[in-house]
DNA sequence: TTTGACAGTGAACGAGCGTTCACTTATACT
DNA sequence: AGTATAAGTGAACGCTCGTTCACTGTCAAA
């Protein structure tokens, strides 16, 4: 089996941010000619493992550095996937939209629990100062930071908390959208 | 500002999964000359955002292709983040261990929403057959999978659901645990 | 107006790239 | 044993790489 093959030049790819040279992969490979590497290499772009620039630079599939996707829970785990049926999905594109304004965040407190967003989890937001009513968003209120839904009704704008011990917040002076919630992460 | 420049070379790392050669460069800039490439290459090497190889060649530096970490949400955006300050997060790195092992699915049902786990969330698992007590799982009883709590106790074996509205479940024949949950992941 | 720094041009260079060819060694089938 | 197929070697080739040098134009400070 040549997936060693495969995995060696994944690690590769993680490590230095670029897919090998030939040269390097004779030494990964542990080959003595560059030519035992180019049949390898042909054989695995046949196969769909990797494909080639127009430079003759090895480029990586998109199945390369992704997570298998395998639809429902309920569905199970297969024994062995086999992996040209599955889906895959690369978590940065399935998370970050445009890239520049997108922020990392930890939640502290439970203010937003009926939303299932606990204290510990992971917030992606994307700056912003646009929001529709019920969206969740990062706002500042009269200098203070927080996380909550934002209403809208007319020209009338405040915070609710999805928790039924916290009141509503209405700006005493300001309330200004910073950011809205694109995604959370829960790390086990 | 040479931001321009970042900006073009992240985009083109992420259309090609690789940097670009200083020829591919000279175009995306505009320029006619090569020299005039590694001029800017070479400031942009000092300030840090880009680095080199033992070949020559471009390398991004750890903060490409991350996601800014800002602390806690409470703590709000700063209004320009400057990049040297902020911690950033690789979203694979993060969420990802054992690559190999590693599976995405998506949650259909509202067994575990004490947990904080809805419907459409999708979890990050990864395969293995041991678990602790308490821990959340993607098991097999009976024939069928279902993600519950494992309970543990002496050589007795059982799942728990996280919602007063089901049962726990006794396996008949057989229980296997299939993977462990590592992550959730819920999108808006 | 002179001067110095800076940005960009254009041509040249050696090095390493991916590719190719002829050849040798191993493996497997008859 | 004999033979075809595959796997690996080693040297050569042309091409593009990143680098370097001398040079031109531009702009601002003196």
């Amino acid at each position: 089996m040549q997936n060693i093959y495969q995995t060696k030049i994944y690690s590769f790819y993680e490590k230095n941010k670029r897919m090998p040279t030939y040269s390097e992969m004779m030494k990964l490979f542990d080959f003595k000619s560059k030519n035992a590497v180019a049949k390898i290499v042909g054989k695995m772009i046949l196969a769909g493992i990797v494909a080639k620039d127009h430079l003759g630079r090895l480029i990586p599939t998109k199945s390369f550095g992704e997570v298998p996707f395998l639809g429902f829970v309920t569905a199970g785990l297969p024994a062995t996937v086999d992996e040209e049926l599955t889906d895959t999905m690369n978590l940065d594109d399935l998370l970050v939209g445009k890239k520049e304004l997108t922020y990392m965040l930890e939640v502290d407190g439970d203010s937003m629990i009926d939303a299932h967003i606990e204290k510990g989890d992971m917030v992606i937001v994307e700056k912003t100062s646009n929001a529709k009513d019920m969206q969740i968003v990062i706002a500042e209120v009269d200098g203070e930071f927080t996380m909550k839904y934002l209403r809208k009704k007319g020209n009338k704008m405040w915070l609710e908390p999805a928790n039924k011990n916290y009141k509503p917040i209405y700006p005493e002076f300001s309330l200004n959208v910073i950011a809205v919630l694109k995604a959370v992460i829960r790390k086990y």
